[in-house]
DNA sequence: CGAATCTCAGGCGAACTGATATGC
DNA sequence: CGCATATCAGTTGGCCTGAGATTC
């Protein structure tokens, strides 16, 4: 029992170090660590619904909103309406903020590189799946985010 | 060098399902997750200086200060003159501190169990110093928080 | 109608910077 | 003197709640 503290402190102290490194990183380009993950989740797709960036990087809605109309103020995303759902709008990177992240994202090959340090390649797999594993037992259990019932559609947008 | 990044959005996934789980435990008590993670510092030890705490929590002396004032404001810790060290504080939980704490201990006995879910008990140890690896391979390099010299003392209070 | 998606207003805790006072 | 410890003032970004508009 005692040992699922002392976990959770090192989960905390590892991703509070590497999350420090990494605004430390990006500091001088005014981007912050979150607005990074935000960014590199647009580079899987083509576009995502807000709503979708919310369930992939793990945040609100209200606080993906905010970081939107930041990104969409110095023209790296843009933000138009869903085709066919006029609830839904669509995010997607702008040409300014592929040329960003690509940026961001070669600024930030030393701090993975030290990342990699930490263990041997053949235990990053194993890594991997635990912390998976860890997200999804701490998943919210029944009563999701503000969902009142079953996600249902993933809307690829 | 891709993997260091999944391993990074793992990690980021985990500690926030983990710390999103644990303010919920706790926020009826009117105590978020990094109070607590600041009260179990304190258990551990009779008295420490801000300074100590700052180290083991991994956070800000500023951050740290607003962090006490708050909970000092609620009769939770004391704050007293060093003995022998005029410009330190020591630390401590007051009485009050203890039991509220022992509350909330008691109270996140499920989130810690669930959290044991996530691996089996043979995985915990190597988990475990991986964790550490990482974090302290992503610490400061060179210069530290604020610091421009060498830490020298642990100053145990 | 209910439900989903996004918008808006407001508040809060955490983290940071920079400057300052005091004691070692 | 330099250095360490803590304080104060101010800013920011992230997260949250609660309410509302619009659309499916």
């Amino acid at each position: 029992m005692t040992s699922a503290h002392e976990f959770a402190r090192a989960l905390r102290a590892a991703y509070l170090a590497l999350h420090r490194q990494t605004n430390d990183c990006f500091a001088k380009n005014g981007v912050t660590a979150d607005q990074f993950v935000l960014l590199s989740a647009l580079t899987d797709a083509d576009a995502l619904t807000q709503q979708e960036l919310v369930r992939r990087i793990g945040s609100d809605p209200n606080t993906v909103r905010a970081m939107l109309l930041l990104l969409e103020g110095r023209g790296l995303i843009a933000r138009e309406r869903h085709p066919s759902d006029g609830r839904a709008r669509c995010v997607r990177l702008t040409g300014k903020g592929r040329q960003v992240f690509k940026k961001l994202w070669t600024k930030s090959e030393p701090l993975r590189a030290r990342l990699m340090t930490a263990f041997r390649p053949e235990e990053a797999a194993a890594l991997l799946e635990l912390l998976h594993r860890v997200a999804e037992a701490m998943a919210p259990p029944a009563s999701n985010g503000r969902r009142t019932t079953k996600p249902k559609r993933t809307s690829a947008c």
